[in-house]
DNA sequence: ACCTGAACACCGTTCAAGT
DNA sequence: ACCTGAACACCGTTCAAGT
């Protein structure tokens, strides 16, 4: 009984927002950012570039677009978690989302996204941070500094090549910068997983602190 | 006596890296990254596109060599200051320096700068973490934290469009979002001062209580 | 050693035309 | 309402030629 009536069945149908932002997610996926255009897209889509137009509303949109699907699959932290668990959830949920699709990940972390879609995530900080007892401008405050540190961290996540060999070594050892050669074993690697708890812990530590109740 | 010999005079002088860099950045500051490219810097300069590669390696190492001019603008913190003195005047002279050049600071901000120009910052915020007593390891975890946060919250600032205007706040109170409506005249607006100041407190009250000297 | 200009293989997007 | 294709005004970069 499904399907009936529309001429070509739904998922063959040929565009749509949804189907274009997923292949262009894809799309990313596979060839990186700065590889992808309308034209390479409409191509995977079997469609001739302009028709995409119909459904975006150019490229910068598309990729408001991308960033917006990417933002929605952080999944909602449990509802009865206290402060602590539910930031903490919420940092690894948005971690989770954006190394699932790192070469896309600079697409959030980067754009300023108008859209209200992305407020989901804000309305999970924001509620434990006030039922904590924050006063709604320090809560602010919390959500921000919190948010910053994720976008710094992932960046740098993300933005990493996966090439640190032995060269880079030898490289900070030689530069007669005392502190950096005595440093630069650590400075040759970077456990990004210990990275993003040391941080996190620091911050949830201090907003544990600060909490009125 | 100076300048003899040289054909035409030094500061004439077609084309250097040095002068390249210096108008590439003045030109980003004009026209914004997405709107530069070496065809109209080369206008800007009066010369052919393609004279350009004979000092730059491409588009991409010109914007490699952009973001070390913005780096090396950083001044270094005064020697005789504490850990807290140093890392603090480092931050703050980091992000002054990307707020004087807001629509070239993403060059710092996002890429992957595998130049050793970087280095001589992490070297300033290193030799104070190691003489407090930090062991190497900690000292370049606590260097990458407060790098994360500082990137984070200058993308945020650099980023920001100028127009947040009293619109945003009915689109946030409208949301049926709790929290989100509660907070709402601050998620309105962004005082980047004052925000920059409360996230930098945390991460340095936090370094100087795990300081082991 | 440095500069030039033509040429190549791309872009995003507008617009008039089709169905 | 949606799709198409030609066309426009750009790109970054290679290459052969000049000085």
């Amino acid at each position: 009984m499904t399907g009936r009536r529309g001429r070509p069945p739904k998922d063959t149908g040929s565009l749509s927002r949804e189907r274009i932002l997923r292949e262009a997610l894809a799309l990313v996926d596979e060839v990186g950012l700065d590889a992808v255009s309308m034209r390479k897209l409409a191509r995977r889509l079997g469609v001739d570039p302009m028709s995409l137009y119909n459904h975006v509303d150019g490229k910068d949109a598309l990729l408001d677009g991308i960033a917006e699907v990417l933002l929605a699959a952080i999944p909602a932290p449990p509802p009865d978690a206290d402060l602590r668990e539910t930031m903490s959830a919420l940092a690894h949920g948005f971690r989770a989302a954006m190394l699932g699709h790192a070469r896309a990940a600079p697409l959030v972390l980067t754009r300023r996204l108008a859209s209200m879609t992305a407020l989901a995530p804000v309305e999970a900080v924001l509620a434990p941070l006030l039922a904590a007892g924050f006063p709604p401008d320090r809560a602010v405050h919390g959500l921000r500094t919190v948010l910053a540190f994720l976008i710094g961290t992932l960046m740098r996540e993300v933005e990493t090549a996966p090439t640190y060999s032995g060269r880079r070594l030898a490289d900070l050892e030689g530069t007669g910068l005392p502190a950096v050669a005595a440093a630069a074993p650590f400075l040759a690697v970077c456990d990004h997983e210990a990275e993003f708890e040391f941080g996190l812990r620091i911050l949830l530590d201090a907003l544990g602190a600060m909490a009125p109740r």
